[in-house]
DNA sequence: TAGACTATTTAGGATATCCTAAACTTTATA
DNA sequence: TATAAAGTTTAGGATATCCTAAATAGTCTA
Protein backbone atom coordinates (compact mmCIF):
# COMPACT_ATOMS: atom_id res chain seq x y z
CA UNK A 1 0.00 0.00 0.00
CA UNK A 2 1.25 3.36 -0.96
CA UNK A 3 1.77 6.03 1.58
CA UNK A 4 1.48 9.28 1.19
CA UNK A 5 4.72 9.68 -0.12
CA UNK A 6 4.89 6.88 -2.32
CA UNK A 7 1.18 8.47 -3.71
CA UNK A 8 3.59 11.99 -4.34
CA UNK A 9 5.88 9.74 -6.41
CA UNK A 10 3.13 8.34 -8.47
CA UNK A 11 1.52 12.10 -8.95
CA UNK A 12 4.53 13.26 -10.53
CA UNK A 13 5.61 10.08 -13.03
CA UNK A 14 2.02 10.68 -13.87
CA UNK A 15 2.56 14.40 -14.56
CA UNK A 16 5.89 13.55 -16.56
CA UNK A 17 4.46 10.36 -18.84
CA UNK A 18 1.29 11.80 -20.04
CA UNK A 19 3.03 13.39 -23.06
CA UNK A 20 3.81 9.26 -23.59
CA UNK A 21 7.59 9.89 -22.44
CA UNK A 22 8.26 8.04 -20.17
CA UNK A 23 9.92 10.35 -16.72
CA UNK A 24 13.94 10.37 -16.43
CA UNK A 25 15.02 10.37 -12.67
CA UNK A 26 16.78 14.04 -12.65
CA UNK A 27 13.01 15.32 -13.53
CA UNK A 28 11.41 13.55 -10.89
CA UNK A 29 13.77 14.76 -8.58
CA UNK A 30 13.24 18.17 -9.53
CA UNK A 31 9.49 18.07 -9.16
CA UNK A 32 9.75 16.35 -6.01
CA UNK A 33 12.36 18.21 -4.47
CA UNK A 34 15.09 15.32 -3.68
CA UNK A 35 18.28 13.64 -4.48
CA UNK A 36 18.41 11.56 -7.46
CA UNK A 37 19.34 8.90 -5.62
CA UNK A 38 16.32 9.08 -3.46
CA UNK A 39 14.37 8.52 -6.36
CA UNK A 40 16.27 5.99 -7.67
CA UNK A 41 15.52 4.29 -4.69
CA UNK A 42 12.02 4.80 -4.50
CA UNK A 43 11.68 3.98 -8.32
CA UNK A 44 12.86 0.46 -6.99
CA UNK A 45 9.89 0.23 -4.35
CA UNK A 46 7.38 1.30 -6.65
CA UNK A 47 8.73 -0.99 -9.02
CA UNK A 48 8.44 -3.81 -6.84
CA UNK A 49 4.65 -2.75 -5.61
CA UNK A 50 3.95 -3.17 -9.40
CA UNK A 51 3.40 0.47 -9.91
CA UNK A 52 5.63 1.28 -12.16
CA UNK A 53 8.02 -0.39 -15.18
CA UNK A 54 11.08 0.97 -14.37
CA UNK A 55 14.26 -0.14 -16.27
CA UNK A 56 17.33 1.55 -15.35
CA UNK A 57 18.75 4.44 -16.91
CA UNK A 58 15.95 4.09 -19.08
CA UNK A 59 13.47 6.30 -17.33
CA UNK A 60 10.18 5.00 -16.49
CA UNK A 61 6.39 4.64 -16.71
CA UNK A 62 3.45 3.91 -14.76
CA UNK A 63 1.90 0.38 -15.23
CA UNK A 64 -2.24 0.41 -15.09
CA UNK A 65 -2.32 -0.03 -11.77
CA UNK A 66 -0.34 2.99 -10.97
CA UNK A 67 -2.02 5.27 -13.84
CA UNK A 68 -5.02 4.03 -11.50
CA UNK A 69 -3.96 5.48 -8.68
CA UNK A 70 -2.29 8.12 -9.67
CA UNK A 71 -5.29 9.29 -11.34
CA UNK A 72 -7.09 8.47 -8.14
CA UNK A 73 -5.04 11.05 -6.47
CA UNK A 74 -5.13 13.44 -9.04
CA UNK A 75 -9.17 13.10 -8.55
CA UNK A 76 -9.36 13.65 -5.14
CA UNK A 77 -6.59 16.99 -5.50
CA UNK A 78 -9.09 18.01 -8.10
CA UNK A 79 -12.14 17.64 -5.90
CA UNK A 80 -10.72 18.99 -2.59
CA UNK A 81 -9.34 22.01 -3.59
CA UNK A 82 -12.50 22.80 -5.75
CA UNK A 83 -14.39 22.20 -2.66
CA UNK A 84 -12.03 24.35 -0.34
CA UNK A 85 -12.77 27.46 -2.87
CA UNK A 86 -16.44 26.99 -3.58
CA UNK A 87 -17.80 25.57 -0.16
CA UNK A 88 -14.86 27.37 2.20
CA UNK A 89 -14.16 30.22 -0.06
CA UNK A 90 -10.87 29.68 0.26
CA UNK A 91 -8.62 31.43 -2.54
CA UNK A 92 -6.70 29.51 -4.73
CA UNK A 93 -3.50 29.28 -3.38
CA UNK A 94 -3.99 27.82 0.18
CA UNK A 95 -6.74 25.45 -1.52
CA UNK A 96 -4.45 23.80 -3.58
CA UNK A 97 -1.80 23.58 -0.53
CA UNK A 98 -4.13 22.14 1.41
CA UNK A 99 -5.98 19.87 -1.22
CA UNK A 100 -2.27 18.31 -1.74
CA UNK A 101 -2.27 17.25 1.50
CA UNK A 102 -5.76 15.96 1.73
CA UNK A 103 -5.54 14.25 -1.71
CA UNK A 104 -3.67 11.39 0.29
CA UNK A 105 -6.53 11.16 3.61
CA UNK A 106 -9.68 11.48 1.73
CA UNK A 107 -11.61 9.15 1.48
CA UNK A 108 -13.60 7.73 -1.60
CA UNK A 109 -16.68 7.98 -0.43
CA UNK A 110 -16.14 11.49 0.82
CA UNK A 111 -14.96 12.69 -2.50
CA UNK A 112 -17.49 11.27 -4.05
CA UNK A 113 -19.92 13.46 -1.94
CA UNK A 114 -17.76 16.54 -2.08
CA UNK A 115 -17.99 16.03 -5.39
CA UNK A 116 -21.35 15.98 -5.60
CA UNK A 117 -22.07 19.41 -4.06
CA UNK A 118 -19.46 21.08 -6.02
CA UNK A 119 -21.10 19.39 -9.28
CA UNK A 120 -18.52 20.51 -10.82
CA UNK A 121 -18.40 17.20 -12.96
CA UNK A 122 -15.63 19.44 -14.76
CA UNK A 123 -13.53 16.19 -14.75
CA UNK A 124 -14.39 13.66 -17.43
CA UNK A 125 -13.40 9.93 -16.36
CA UNK A 126 -13.42 10.27 -12.53
CA UNK A 127 -11.69 7.72 -11.13
CA UNK A 128 -12.94 8.14 -7.93
CA UNK A 129 -16.69 9.28 -8.91
CA UNK A 130 -16.66 6.45 -11.66
CA UNK A 131 -19.85 7.45 -14.12
CA UNK A 132 -21.48 9.02 -11.12
CA UNK A 133 -19.33 12.00 -10.98
CA UNK A 134 -19.31 12.79 -14.73
CA UNK A 135 -22.88 13.24 -16.01
CA UNK A 136 -26.46 12.09 -15.20
CA UNK A 137 -27.93 14.12 -12.34
CA UNK A 138 -31.05 12.97 -11.74
CA UNK A 139 -33.69 14.87 -10.12
CA UNK A 140 -35.55 18.65 -10.59
CA UNK A 141 -34.73 21.32 -9.51
CA UNK A 142 -36.82 22.77 -6.33
CA UNK A 143 -38.21 25.74 -7.65
CA UNK A 144 -40.29 23.33 -10.04
CA UNK A 145 -41.59 20.80 -7.26
CA UNK A 146 -44.85 21.07 -6.09
CA UNK A 147 -46.57 21.32 -2.57
CA UNK A 148 -46.93 17.93 -0.26
CA UNK A 149 -43.56 16.56 -2.84
CA UNK A 150 -40.90 15.03 -0.87
CA UNK A 151 -37.28 14.71 -2.50
CA UNK A 152 -34.37 14.00 -1.30
CA UNK A 153 -32.03 16.52 -2.76
CA UNK A 154 -29.26 14.85 -5.25
CA UNK A 155 -26.87 17.65 -5.90
CA UNK A 156 -26.31 21.66 -6.46
CA UNK A 157 -25.21 22.89 -9.60
CA UNK A 158 -21.95 25.20 -9.47
CA UNK A 159 -22.32 27.65 -10.52
CA UNK A 160 -21.92 30.85 -7.87
CA UNK A 161 -19.89 29.56 -5.30
CA UNK A 162 -21.53 32.43 -2.84
CA UNK A 163 -24.65 30.82 -3.23
CA UNK A 164 -23.58 27.16 -2.93
CA UNK A 165 -21.98 28.35 0.34
CA UNK A 166 -25.56 30.12 1.42
CA UNK A 167 -27.21 26.82 0.77
CA UNK A 168 -25.19 24.33 2.47
CA UNK A 169 -24.69 26.68 5.67
CA UNK A 170 -28.12 26.36 5.55
CA UNK A 171 -28.43 22.61 5.00
CA UNK A 172 -29.22 21.99 1.47
CA UNK A 173 -26.90 19.57 0.66
CA UNK A 174 -26.82 16.08 -1.53
CA UNK A 175 -28.72 13.55 0.62
CA UNK A 176 -31.01 15.41 2.71
CA UNK A 177 -34.66 14.55 2.56
CA UNK A 178 -36.59 17.86 2.27
CA UNK A 179 -40.14 18.37 1.40
CA UNK A 180 -42.24 21.24 -0.08
CA UNK A 181 -45.05 23.02 2.30
CA UNK A 182 -45.90 25.42 0.14
CA UNK A 183 -45.35 28.52 -2.19
CA UNK A 184 -46.50 32.25 -1.26
CA UNK A 185 -46.89 34.73 -4.14
CA UNK A 186 -46.25 33.70 -7.60
CA UNK A 187 -42.73 34.39 -7.62
CA UNK A 188 -41.95 34.55 -4.03
CA UNK A 189 -39.67 32.15 -1.70
CA UNK A 190 -40.92 28.81 -1.15
CA UNK A 191 -41.31 27.31 1.93
CA UNK A 192 -39.43 23.76 2.59
CA UNK A 193 -39.24 21.81 5.93
CA UNK A 194 -36.01 19.69 6.46
CA UNK A 195 -35.86 17.62 9.48
CA UNK A 196 -37.25 19.58 12.07
CA UNK A 197 -37.43 22.66 10.36
CA UNK A 198 -39.39 25.29 7.95
CA UNK A 199 -36.87 26.94 5.58
CA UNK A 200 -37.84 29.78 2.81
CA UNK A 201 -35.63 29.80 -0.29
CA UNK A 202 -35.87 32.10 -2.95
CA UNK A 203 -37.11 30.59 -6.44
CA UNK A 204 -33.81 31.82 -7.70
CA UNK A 205 -31.92 29.85 -5.28
CA UNK A 206 -34.52 26.86 -4.90
CA UNK A 207 -33.10 26.92 -9.20
CA UNK A 208 -30.07 25.92 -7.59
CA UNK A 209 -30.87 22.79 -5.91
CA UNK A 210 -32.00 19.20 -7.73
CA UNK A 211 -33.85 16.88 -6.20
CA UNK A 212 -35.03 13.23 -6.53
CA UNK A 213 -38.94 13.28 -6.04
CA UNK A 214 -39.92 10.40 -3.90
CA UNK A 215 -43.36 10.88 -3.27
CA UNK B 1 7.44 21.05 14.33
CA UNK B 2 4.93 18.15 15.80
CA UNK B 3 4.58 15.64 13.03
CA UNK B 4 1.19 13.84 12.94
CA UNK B 5 2.86 11.26 14.63
CA UNK B 6 4.10 13.39 17.52
CA UNK B 7 0.47 15.16 17.71
CA UNK B 8 -0.81 12.04 18.26
CA UNK B 9 0.78 11.89 21.29
CA UNK B 10 0.20 14.99 22.53
CA UNK B 11 -4.21 13.97 21.95
CA UNK B 12 -2.83 10.49 23.75
CA UNK B 13 -1.43 12.31 26.22
CA UNK B 14 -4.25 15.06 26.68
CA UNK B 15 -6.82 12.88 27.35
CA UNK B 16 -5.49 10.90 30.42
CA UNK B 17 -4.30 13.99 31.98
CA UNK B 18 -7.57 15.88 32.11
CA UNK B 19 -8.19 14.14 35.49
CA UNK B 20 -4.97 16.14 36.09
CA UNK B 21 -3.04 12.90 37.13
CA UNK B 22 -0.26 12.42 34.88
CA UNK B 23 -0.01 9.90 32.38
CA UNK B 24 1.66 6.64 32.62
CA UNK B 25 3.80 5.20 30.14
CA UNK B 26 2.06 2.42 29.77
CA UNK B 27 -1.51 3.73 29.62
CA UNK B 28 -0.04 5.99 26.41
CA UNK B 29 1.48 2.48 24.95
CA UNK B 30 -2.14 1.14 24.95
CA UNK B 31 -4.04 3.89 23.47
CA UNK B 32 -1.57 4.55 20.89
CA UNK B 33 -1.14 0.55 20.24
CA UNK B 34 2.92 0.50 20.27
CA UNK B 35 5.35 -1.22 22.45
CA UNK B 36 6.45 1.35 26.13
CA UNK B 37 9.46 1.38 25.04
CA UNK B 38 8.73 3.57 21.84
CA UNK B 39 6.70 5.72 24.21
CA UNK B 40 9.29 6.28 26.46
CA UNK B 41 11.54 7.11 23.15
CA UNK B 42 8.43 9.64 22.07
CA UNK B 43 8.19 11.36 25.23
CA UNK B 44 12.28 12.28 25.46
CA UNK B 45 11.23 14.02 22.02
CA UNK B 46 8.30 16.08 23.02
CA UNK B 47 10.29 16.71 26.14
CA UNK B 48 12.79 18.56 24.50
CA UNK B 49 10.75 20.13 22.05
CA UNK B 50 8.73 21.83 25.10
CA UNK B 51 5.34 20.50 24.84
CA UNK B 52 5.62 17.84 27.18
CA UNK B 53 7.00 17.64 31.49
CA UNK B 54 8.74 14.41 31.75
CA UNK B 55 10.21 12.72 35.00
CA UNK B 56 11.91 9.34 34.24
CA UNK B 57 9.14 6.31 35.81
CA UNK B 58 6.75 9.69 36.74
CA UNK B 59 4.63 10.05 34.20
CA UNK B 60 4.09 13.11 32.18
CA UNK B 61 2.33 16.08 31.99
CA UNK B 62 1.90 18.88 29.07
CA UNK B 63 3.23 21.82 29.29
CA UNK B 64 0.71 24.97 28.28
CA UNK B 65 2.23 24.85 25.00
CA UNK B 66 1.83 21.24 24.45
CA UNK B 67 -2.09 21.52 26.04
CA UNK B 68 -2.37 24.38 23.03
CA UNK B 69 -1.56 22.33 20.00
CA UNK B 70 -3.32 18.74 21.44
CA UNK B 71 -6.26 20.98 22.12
CA UNK B 72 -5.94 23.09 18.81
CA UNK B 73 -5.50 18.95 17.20
CA UNK B 74 -8.59 17.91 19.28
CA UNK B 75 -10.71 21.24 17.97
CA UNK B 76 -10.46 20.67 14.85
CA UNK B 77 -10.72 16.69 15.18
CA UNK B 78 -14.62 17.94 16.59
CA UNK B 79 -14.88 20.07 13.54
CA UNK B 80 -14.05 17.83 10.86
CA UNK B 81 -16.14 15.05 11.97
CA UNK B 82 -18.94 17.63 12.65
CA UNK B 83 -18.73 18.60 9.44
CA UNK B 84 -18.00 15.26 7.61
CA UNK B 85 -21.30 14.21 9.32
CA UNK B 86 -23.45 17.61 8.76
CA UNK B 87 -22.33 18.62 5.35
CA UNK B 88 -20.93 15.14 3.60
CA UNK B 89 -23.72 13.47 5.17
CA UNK B 90 -21.22 10.92 6.80
CA UNK B 91 -22.45 8.19 9.37
CA UNK B 92 -20.60 8.25 12.76
CA UNK B 93 -17.97 5.65 12.60
CA UNK B 94 -16.38 6.46 9.18
CA UNK B 95 -16.42 10.56 9.55
CA UNK B 96 -14.65 9.80 12.99
CA UNK B 97 -12.29 7.45 11.11
CA UNK B 98 -11.79 10.58 8.69
CA UNK B 99 -11.43 13.09 10.92
CA UNK B 100 -8.49 11.32 12.28
CA UNK B 101 -6.35 11.78 9.67
CA UNK B 102 -7.73 15.44 8.89
CA UNK B 103 -6.58 16.36 12.08
CA UNK B 104 -3.29 16.55 11.37
CA UNK B 105 -3.51 18.25 8.15
CA UNK B 106 -6.50 20.61 8.42
CA UNK B 107 -5.40 24.20 8.29
CA UNK B 108 -6.51 26.68 11.01
CA UNK B 109 -8.31 29.03 8.14
CA UNK B 110 -10.15 25.73 7.17
CA UNK B 111 -11.15 24.71 10.30
CA UNK B 112 -13.11 27.65 11.22
CA UNK B 113 -14.62 28.05 8.40
CA UNK B 114 -15.89 24.40 8.35
CA UNK B 115 -16.77 25.93 12.18
CA UNK B 116 -18.63 28.65 10.85
CA UNK B 117 -20.87 26.63 8.47
CA UNK B 118 -21.71 23.81 11.12
CA UNK B 119 -21.94 26.53 13.51
CA UNK B 120 -23.11 23.61 15.67
CA UNK B 121 -20.15 24.31 18.09
CA UNK B 122 -20.41 21.92 20.62
CA UNK B 123 -17.04 23.05 22.05
CA UNK B 124 -16.43 25.86 24.36
CA UNK B 125 -12.97 27.38 23.99
CA UNK B 126 -12.12 25.97 20.95
CA UNK B 127 -8.40 26.74 19.96
CA UNK B 128 -8.97 26.66 16.28
CA UNK B 129 -11.92 29.46 16.43
CA UNK B 130 -11.60 31.60 19.66
CA UNK B 131 -14.38 33.15 20.78
CA UNK B 132 -16.24 32.70 17.14
CA UNK B 133 -16.91 29.21 17.64
CA UNK B 134 -18.30 29.03 20.60
CA UNK B 135 -21.46 27.43 22.11
CA UNK B 136 -19.87 26.51 25.20
CA UNK B 137 -21.00 23.08 26.02
CA UNK B 138 -20.83 22.93 29.88
CA UNK B 139 -19.90 20.03 32.58
CA UNK B 140 -17.13 17.80 33.96
CA UNK B 141 -15.50 15.04 33.00
CA UNK B 142 -17.19 12.10 35.45
CA UNK B 143 -13.98 10.77 36.35
CA UNK B 144 -13.58 14.36 37.93
CA UNK B 145 -16.49 13.85 40.03
CA UNK B 146 -16.47 13.51 43.93
CA UNK B 147 -18.72 10.69 45.84
CA UNK B 148 -22.06 11.80 46.06
CA UNK B 149 -21.99 14.23 43.44
CA UNK B 150 -24.76 14.02 41.41
CA UNK B 151 -24.86 14.90 37.96
CA UNK B 152 -27.01 15.01 34.31
CA UNK B 153 -25.19 13.88 31.17
CA UNK B 154 -24.39 16.92 28.72
CA UNK B 155 -22.47 15.09 26.25
CA UNK B 156 -19.85 12.28 25.35
CA UNK B 157 -16.53 13.65 23.88
CA UNK B 158 -16.21 11.90 20.42
CA UNK B 159 -12.86 10.77 20.92
CA UNK B 160 -12.91 7.01 19.91
CA UNK B 161 -16.04 5.62 18.24
CA UNK B 162 -15.91 2.14 19.63
CA UNK B 163 -15.78 3.68 22.68
CA UNK B 164 -18.66 5.92 22.13
CA UNK B 165 -20.42 3.29 21.17
CA UNK B 166 -20.10 1.66 24.48
CA UNK B 167 -21.32 4.12 26.42
CA UNK B 168 -23.93 4.40 25.06
CA UNK B 169 -24.98 1.02 24.94
CA UNK B 170 -24.95 1.03 28.81
CA UNK B 171 -26.60 4.18 29.28
CA UNK B 172 -24.27 6.88 29.40
CA UNK B 173 -26.51 9.55 27.05
CA UNK B 174 -26.86 12.87 27.32
CA UNK B 175 -30.08 13.91 29.52
CA UNK B 176 -29.30 10.88 31.92
CA UNK B 177 -28.66 11.74 35.71
CA UNK B 178 -26.13 9.79 37.77
CA UNK B 179 -24.64 10.29 40.86
CA UNK B 180 -20.98 8.38 41.90
CA UNK B 181 -21.41 6.11 44.03
CA UNK B 182 -17.68 5.53 45.02
CA UNK B 183 -14.52 4.99 43.65
CA UNK B 184 -12.59 1.69 43.96
CA UNK B 185 -8.37 1.84 44.55
CA UNK B 186 -6.76 4.73 43.13
CA UNK B 187 -7.09 3.91 39.21
CA UNK B 188 -9.52 1.86 39.26
CA UNK B 189 -13.35 1.80 37.85
CA UNK B 190 -15.94 4.64 39.59
CA UNK B 191 -19.26 2.72 40.63
CA UNK B 192 -21.76 5.51 39.36
CA UNK B 193 -25.67 4.68 40.37
CA UNK B 194 -27.94 5.44 37.17
CA UNK B 195 -31.39 4.96 37.45
CA UNK B 196 -31.85 1.32 39.35
CA UNK B 197 -28.65 0.33 39.14
CA UNK B 198 -24.95 0.21 39.43
CA UNK B 199 -22.35 0.74 37.07
CA UNK B 200 -18.50 0.68 37.41
CA UNK B 201 -16.93 2.57 34.63
CA UNK B 202 -12.96 2.90 33.89
CA UNK B 203 -10.91 6.32 34.30
CA UNK B 204 -10.51 6.42 31.00
CA UNK B 205 -14.49 5.96 29.68
CA UNK B 206 -15.42 7.68 33.04
CA UNK B 207 -13.31 10.93 31.03
CA UNK B 208 -15.13 10.65 27.77
CA UNK B 209 -18.50 11.95 29.66
CA UNK B 210 -19.30 15.13 30.73
CA UNK B 211 -22.27 15.90 33.14
CA UNK B 212 -23.71 19.10 34.39
CA UNK B 213 -23.26 18.73 38.19
CA UNK B 214 -26.29 19.18 40.04
CA UNK B 215 -25.60 18.58 43.60
C1' DT C 1 34.58 5.96 -32.17
C1' DA C 2 37.22 7.87 -28.07
C1' DG C 3 36.97 11.04 -24.86
C1' DA C 4 34.26 14.48 -22.31
C1' DC C 5 30.20 15.58 -20.29
C1' DT C 6 25.78 14.32 -18.31
C1' DA C 7 22.64 11.22 -16.18
C1' DT C 8 22.00 7.53 -13.12
C1' DT C 9 23.03 4.26 -9.76
C1' DT C 10 25.53 2.36 -5.77
C1' DA C 11 27.73 2.90 -1.25
C1' DG C 12 27.60 4.38 3.09
C1' DG C 13 25.28 7.28 6.40
C1' DA C 14 21.61 10.07 8.90
C1' DT C 15 16.98 10.49 11.16
C1' DA C 16 12.40 9.18 12.74
C1' DT C 17 9.77 5.67 14.43
C1' DC C 18 8.94 1.06 15.67
C1' DC C 19 10.28 -3.46 18.02
C1' DT C 20 12.09 -7.19 21.53
C1' DA C 21 14.77 -8.45 25.31
C1' DA C 22 17.32 -7.22 29.21
C1' DA C 23 18.14 -4.10 33.00
C1' DC C 24 16.50 -1.27 36.31
C1' DT C 25 12.70 1.28 39.50
C1' DT C 26 8.69 1.45 41.87
C1' DT C 27 4.88 -0.63 44.13
C1' DA C 28 2.60 -4.12 46.48
C1' DT C 29 2.63 -8.24 49.36
C1' DA C 30 3.72 -11.41 52.84
C1' DT D 1 10.65 -4.41 55.26
C1' DA D 2 12.49 -7.77 52.04
C1' DT D 3 10.97 -9.67 47.85
C1' DA D 4 8.07 -10.57 44.11
C1' DA D 5 5.34 -8.42 40.64
C1' DA D 6 4.52 -4.70 37.75
C1' DG D 7 5.99 -0.79 35.27
C1' DT D 8 9.70 1.75 32.84
C1' DT D 9 13.86 2.49 30.56
C1' DT D 10 18.01 1.17 27.98
C1' DA D 11 20.32 -1.54 24.39
C1' DG D 12 20.54 -3.05 20.07
C1' DG D 13 18.14 -3.63 15.74
C1' DA D 14 14.72 -2.99 11.79
C1' DT D 15 12.47 -0.11 8.11
C1' DA D 16 11.41 3.95 5.34
C1' DT D 17 13.11 7.90 3.46
C1' DC D 18 16.53 11.25 2.76
C1' DC D 19 21.45 12.72 1.73
C1' DT D 20 26.46 13.15 -0.31
C1' DA D 21 30.17 11.28 -2.76
C1' DA D 22 31.98 7.94 -5.75
C1' DA D 23 31.31 4.75 -9.46
C1' DT D 24 29.21 3.63 -13.70
C1' DA D 25 26.35 4.07 -18.03
C1' DG D 26 24.76 6.76 -21.82
C1' DT D 27 25.28 10.37 -25.19
C1' DC D 28 27.44 13.79 -27.97
C1' DT D 29 31.15 15.71 -30.43
C1' DA D 30 35.35 16.08 -32.84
Amino acid sequence: MATGNREDYLLRILRLTEGENSAKTTDIAALMNVSAASVTEMLRVLSDEGLIVYRKYRGVRLTEKGIAQAKRIRDKHQIAERFLMDVLDKEQGEAHEEACKMEHILSDESARRMCRIISSAEMSDCEVCGTECVKKRSGIQLNRMSTGMIGKISHLRCDDAEKIRKLVAIGFVPGRTISLVNRTTNNGPIIFRMGESNIALDQDMASLVFADVEL
